[in-house]
DNA sequence: CGTAGTATTGAAACGGATCAATATCTGTGG
DNA sequence: CCACAGATATTGATCCGTTTCAATACTACG
């Protein structure tokens, strides 16, 4: 597989192909929604350390316990982060999507492996010049520790939902998680389901059979409607809501 | 009840008295095991800003969505966060111990409500000044960012354990985790169980009686024995292993 | 247009939740 | 020091939903 590879230039231009990452940060501010962190002038430095990297959908990014050379950005597109048990098992840790960051090692290694789910665009930036950098720039360092608050956030919001023990419920939050990050497109009642079925049931440590079954379930019941596997719109969301809360 | 709370004073003697932290770092170092991460100066400078408070067991330190006015660290004990959901289950999304921190705030409230388990020595900062100094002190900044990954981890490895369906499984993970955090101490095979049976169910999203017969099995097959009720004994540890690995 | 991966549907079985009863522990006051 | 009360933990029986196995349908890509 090709995967292209370019290093940006530094100047007022960059901008366009420049890192950036988007957090709620720690202090109360206007808005609940998470915003772009860098400045500009922020961005510009991480240009000139970053390369950009166009990929497939599918493509393995990097393997679990492989070497922690890079930190990725996500530009554009959805990857997924998981681990694959000894069972055979797959685990799918998170779903990154534009604003995200991921490779962050711990003792050297990748403790996940990451996959494109769709076409993607990534930033890389060497670990040793990314840390070098946050060990200078302690503006950068602290926009860097907000992200990092935030995907903590995440993460201890997806244990809640795994404590869930009926599949559609875990469904519907899944869903709901969904749609805040998509929020600010178009049909407000449409949410974007890039990830295939089996991806969804790795997410939710459900089988596939229990996704698929959870997903009809809530189609006959009227809560939502497929416009097509990868299409959802919300049809009741009064009930929608319930649901996501009933646990 | 009664809280004790005290002006740390700087100076040498102060470290007695200091906060600190632990957490593996990003780069490949000597050991696997996580380390104690701030030099002698960065705690003295905390502990300038911090409150040192001592608490009895079972005291709120602070409710889900109060105003995050301060940072906790945690000097002595076991504290958990946890969350209360409408149907009136709780979830346990950490248990935190001597080296671990709390209190990160989004968007200027706590996301979790924390409550010691045992009695608990915790250093406090207010949430602004600490900000302000890992705005200004870029290796301080840099060390909370490794520690935050650090949880980000832990998070995500408890998004491993809450995937499993077996209940024996998620208990002998969960005690294997105990085991790792406790390891140093002087019968390597003995594991403190500090928290509560109920406290157990509700981090690994089981019910209290799954959890009690979950650790009768696990006795009556040989592989643990429970001096105690909080004090356990690893008897056969291959097979220990090979349950915690069977997922 | 075929083929491999992806998704749906059905039937049976397993395992945890729940309800209910009992046991044990812990801290308090007599 | 003991007895008691409230919290914590154990054990049993039934129910329900997900897993698993199996067969079939769909769909995207070359």
């Amino acid at each position: 597989v090709t995967v292209l590879t370019r290093k940006t230039t530094s100047g007022l231009r960059a901008l366009d192909s420049a890192p950036w990452i988007r957090a709620t940060p720690f202090r109360k501010g206007v808005s609940e929604l998470p915003a772009r962190l860098l400045t500009d002038l922020q961005r510009q430095h991480l240009a000139t350390l970053a390369t950009r990297l166009h990929l497939p959908p599918r493509k393995i990014v990097y393997r679990e316990g492989a070497d922690a050379t890079w930190v990725f950005f996500v530009a554009e597109g959805v990857v997924k982060a998981f681990r694959d048990l000894p069972s055979g098992k797959r685990r799918v840790t998170a779903f990154l999507v534009p604003g995200d960051i991921f490779g962050l090692a711990e003792n050297g290694q990748y403790v996940n492996a990451v996959r494109t789910v769709t076409e993607a665009t990534l930033f890389r930036i060497r670990t040793e010049e990314l840390t070098d950098v946050l060990r200078r720039d302690p503006e950068l360092g602290f926009q860097f520790l907000c992200k990092v608050t935030n995907d903590l956030r995440r993460a201890q919001r997806q244990t809640i939902v795994l404590g869930r023990r009926d599949a559609r419920g875990r469904l519907a939050m899944f869903l709901g998680i969904l749609e805040k990050h998509a929020s600010g497109k178009s049909d407000p009642d449409i949410i974007p389901v890039l990830m295939s079925r089996s991806d969804i049931a790795d997410y939710l440590a459900l089988s596939l059979e229990a996704v698929s079954r959870a997903t009809r379930e809530l189609a006959t019941e009227g809560i939502l409607r497929f416009e097509d596997r990868h299409t959802v719109r919300v049809t009741d969301r009064r009930r929608f809501q319930r649901l996501i809360a009933a646990n």
